[in-house]
DNA sequence: CATCTTATTGCAACAAATTTGCAATAAGAA
DNA sequence: TTCTTATTGCAAATTTGTTGCAATAAGATG
């Protein structure tokens, strides 16, 4: 995956600096998607400036994606980088389940194509209370 | 609608004012989606504050949900005051494209069962590029 | 309609989150 | 190693969201 960045950040005038390489292994070794700040924090070298730049500029790239977490944004690595998949959340102890279902799949395509759109992305999420919540 | 609201607030010591009617309004002519401080610009007399106690009132009541908006987060009607929809949204220009699909309402309903969820609240958006900017 | 209770508002003061300008730094090409 | 310039860190400015509290006004009551 570190190759993958390369190869992206290779072809127009990026660089692969020391922040970015941070911020991307934070992401990474995440098991749940993190806020600005929570990313902010789990950096030592990083700036808070270059959190918020480098979270912006991912975002263009398609490397990572924001998904709606309670009540605020999230963040956390996209489709190359971490296996597709939505997202089943406990609205009362915060417990996330990973989703994967090609129905949706499936679904985003058929109706993208319907209205002639050209999908770059999409998101899915099912709020309510967990097993043990309910 | 308004009946609606009335309903609602009548039933345990909520008062229907003027700062709520007035973001109610603003919310139920808006087409798209709107942010806190859209929504706050949008009214002429509820203050900055208000708003966000309001925002926050009709979450709990659930008059209003929040939907991811590209980046960012925005407020739009919920179930009982427009019919439920989905979103396909142009990340060039803008443009938001409402959907409605049994489908994926069907969907949302086996996937919880199967994880043992009650669901409260679902999103579903596509991202990518309209007819016209494809 | 006048009165009374108290939920709600506006405002000012805070606190947190995000953005911007700019000189210093360091990728990475040559 | 040198050179170009994308990127960083830092400080300052905005913007966004929160809190305490006295003043206001729903709406219940008579
Ligand atoms: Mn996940
Ligand atoms: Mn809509
Ligand atoms: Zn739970
Ligand atoms: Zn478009």
């Amino acid at each position: 995956m570190e190759k993958e960045l390369e190869t992206i950040f290779a072809q127009q005038k990026l660089r692969i600096t020391r922040p970015r390489r941070e911020i991307f292994r934070v992401l990474q070794q995440s098991q749940a998607p993190l806020s600005a700040s929570m990313i902010n924090t789990h950096c030592t070298t990083a700036d808070r400036t270059s959190v918020y730049r480098t979270l912006e500029l991912f975002h263009r790239l398609s490397i990572i994606k924001s998904v709606q977490f309670g009540w605020r944004q999230r963040y956390e690595l996209a489709d190359p980088f971490k296996i597709h998949h939505h997202h089943l959340s406990c609205t009362q102890c915060g417990r996330l389940i990973d989703l994967q279902s090609p129905e949706i799949e499936n679904l985003v395509n058929v109706v993208a194509s319907q209205n002639n759109f050209v999908v770059t992305d999409h998101t899915f999420e099912i709020r309510g209370l967990c097993q043990d919540c309910r």
